[in-house]
DNA sequence: CTGAAAGCGCTTACAG
DNA sequence: CTGAAAGCGCTTACAG
């Protein structure tokens, strides 16, 4: 049974009769050592089962090999918590590849200023994974004017730096395309705020596609995601186009079953009726009707987010834009 | 627009004229400085914009005001996903409250011991918040013998330490109870695995119900989480009792969904059969039948865990357990 | 190759 | 109240 109490290098380099320097490059596989005592230290390391100090080695070093990750203050809100879960879970792992911590960061999205500005200026993290929804333009010029490196998990208006995301205009073309291929002429689309850049490319998405298949029909209706407004806006919607064969959900998780309930209130018979999700959710899989769905690759997301960050730590250059493809799955 | 470079106390000093040493009692709120100074001080690190350094401040205290979260490696699988995410949430609430940091720390419930002692040795965190089944009697040992303070969520059977927990044969017992309500009297229960604490405690309370209510239908199969093995002891379960009109279901998420596809498969009437499922999971709310779910308050648990772990950083002794109800829903 | 010294940016006794 | 000094446990020039 090994102790769980830890020596200092002084003690180290006591035990060993060397000077704790040497012990240092030992440690660090730096040259100065001679081979022999490089081993006859790490030998006695191993037995004393002694590991550096963190804080001291980060204050020498100037380097925390720890990064930051943000997330929402309300991550556990709805079933975002997926989404979150995994993309936590793909960062932690590229970070522990490279034998670096990973701190979580909760953020406001109304103030993300003074979080962002405390860790920096705390110098806590060596680099940033931020979802570019929590920031803002004046985040965004702070955090660039700082020498932090970081990286944004989607893209902004105000930013051209180093994002990764998904190909929402394509995956939206082609899941719309399905319902045409499927023999649906009469598509709606219910899509969340309109002032989310992923609604626009989405929606885009959805004309294009058919324009593409020279169908008239496209009524498109904007919502917040609360369940009170989104029953309404598919009211609306089915108010408007009575004769409507299949909907384009531009949002899924619980958003797509609010659509559901209304379309079943109005006595809509699902299993001849065209739906199409943007966004994999499980559940859906047990459906009692058919859906097409279109899943992101949240995990391979994160983990180029992270390979991105540590490009930069590295004084390197990561691609300025990583796009990934929608996978269309149908149940 | 502040600048984001940062000061470090020696230079702070010297603007304000003063020691090092004033600056820094100024501010950690000690004692041995006038008010007067201090308003000076506070001020001109406001204007300065001065925070100062995690890392030194973490080695000359000894402490990293930082506290750890440790999470399954495959947090990111099936849709315990949502379980860790608000745990994590919960965690990191109760930490950004006191000014702590979380750092998240992955770990493979194979091989935890060296994961805990990297992290113990090398100083990283003041204190861990640990889901027990990621423990092992080894582990648990050594996590003892150090000074880290620790917490569990979730029992474990060598442990004794300051777990928090549901009340799990409770909530088996209510929830099997509200089927015999309903007027089901023969009753079966599919659970995960017997090894695990939590489905012992859900089977105790199964038959305890059974036996509250004089019953003597108690066909119990335990079985593996996977969709396969699920579905295969439903089967079995439903050819050995054949009259069953109503089951209780020790775990949730898609495993219920396993279950419902297999009665589904037995042509079984849905709306007439009982249902009663331990963990809620929110697409049962879209459901075409009516389930029974229960409820676990994770994020008071979560909460909890953290708020024991500050108490044992302040050398408090916080409860040795701390038990939550489940909370029924209908719907 | 080896080690003594200085320094990283803080805090904390200790004197004045 | 105030400040100079020592120390936290490392790393990194620098001399030998």
């Amino acid at each position: 049974m090994k102790s769980v109490m830890n020596y200092t290098i002084a003690e180290i380099s006591k035990m060993a009769n060397v000077a704790k320097s040497t012990v240092s490059k030992a440690l660090n596989g730096q040259k100065g050592v001679s081979e022999a005592k490089r081993q006859e230290i790490l030998k006695l390391v191993g037995d004393m089962n002694y590991r550096p100090n963190l804080a001291a080695r980060a204050l020498a070093k100037r380097k925390t090999e720890t990064i930051g990750l943000i997330i929402p203050a309300d991550v556990d809100y709805t079933l975002s918590g997926v989404y979150w879960s995994v993309i936590i879970a793909a960062v932690a792992d590229e970070a522990s590849k490279r034998n670096y911590n990973l701190l979580l960061i909760m953020l406001n999205a109304d103030k993300p200023l003074k979080t962002l500005e405390d860790t920096i200026l705390k110098q806590s993290v060596d680099g940033l994974v931020i979802p570019a929804e929590l920031l803002n333009a004046q985040a965004y010029t702070m955090l660039s004017s700082s020498d932090m490196p970081f990286v944004l998990q989607g893209r902004a208006s105000f930013a051209s730096h180093c994002c990764v995301d998904v190909r929402s205009e394509d995956g939206a073309f082609r899941l719309t395309k399905k319902l045409v291929e499927k023999g649906f002429s009469h598509i709606g689309c219910i899509a969340g705020p309109e002032s989310f850049l992923y609604t626009q490319e989405r929606i885009a998405g959805f004309k294009k596609a058919l324009a593409d298949s020279s169908l008239e029909n496209d009524v498109i209706v904007t919502t917040r995601y609360s369940e009170e407004a989104t029953k309404e806006s598919v009211r609306r919607l089915l108010d408007e186009k009575p004769n409507l064969d299949a909907l384009f959900l531009a949002a899924g998780g619980e958003f797509a079953f609010y659509v559901f309930e209304v379309l079943q209130e109005r006595g809509v018979d699902m299993s001849h009726f065209g739906i199409a999700v943007f966004d994999e959710y499980r559940p859906f899989h047990f459906l009692p009707f058919p859906v097409i769905a279109g899943r992101q690759p949240i995990r391979q997301m994160g983990s180029q987010d992270a390979r991105n960050l540590f490009q930069l730590i590295e004084k390197e250059t990561p691609p300025s834009l990583s796009l990934f493809d929608i996978e269309i799955l149908e149940s």
